[in-house]
DNA sequence: GTAAGTACGCACAAATTTGTTAGTGGTGTC
DNA sequence: GACACCACTAACAAATTTGTGCGTACTTAC
């Protein structure tokens, strides 16, 4: 019920939608289930994230509501980041995802390798 | 359990992650949970998908046999695409978090209003 | 006979995302 | 006293994603 717009191209869901399900937006939310981190454990925690779009994943995130950015004003800087309680439902439903993924991540690459015999990476080949 | 290395650059599952979780994939994905539709009953039905990028995405969803392409071979072509089993699991974690989006949307866009006063669009603004 | 519809592939351009480098202003470590 | 660390930002370049026609081989509708 209710469900019936997002496949609307004006939906202002999809802007929401692109912020929680963005490469790096999934990863802070999971990172982020075991509590507060500053940004610099972030940034060690989730592999491969460069400074520049962690930083601009957490503004996206905190102006949804979803994280919670507190300062402390501290000279070496100091700033920590949390779920909101907005945010630990999104996350559930993100983690929810990401774990059934790699629950059954065999099935789907075992698949992949009867379907693509010589696909090479991501480019799919079609005879 | 057995979540833990979503957050590894290396891990595998980032890559599927990243087909379920792209713009098109989602809405793919809850277009296709009422059942069989052919490509361009998916391009009416998905608001502002372009030719190409549904394409691109059916074949990604479709190596990660997420989705079943049937092929009539008939002369006006006709091709029509289903979920898999896999596909039907998959569905449902990524339409509970559309679907949790389209309900809380009031409340994230309303925290949107009082945390960025002079804010345009999607671009941050930080005094 | 003219036009529209089908399920795409191709070439090219534009937009968006991502990375890289450098810098800030101090403080604690050697 | 030289250095790394903190939480970023600005400027610029590179990579990736996305869009825009255009073509196809044929059929049905007007």
């Amino acid at each position: 019920m209710a469900r019936g717009d997002v496949l609307a191209a004006a939906c202002p869901s999809r802007v929401v939608l692109r912020h929680l399900t963005s490469r790096w937006g999934v990863l802070v939310l999971i990172a982020l289930q075991s509590g507060t981190h500053r940004f610099s454990d972030l940034r060690r925690k989730i592999g491969g994230v460069s400074e520049r779009m962690l930083a601009q994943t957490l503004q996206f995130l905190e102006a949804d509501g979803i994280i919670d950015r507190r300062d402390y004003q501290a000279v070496p800087p100091r700033v920590e980041y949390t779920l909101t309680p907005l945010g630990v439902e999104a996350a559930d439903k993100v983690a929810a995802l990401a774990d059934w993924i790699e629950v059954n991540l065999p099935r789907i690459t075992g698949l992949q390798e009867t379907n693509l015999p010589a696909a090479k990476g991501e480019v799919a080949v079609r005879s």
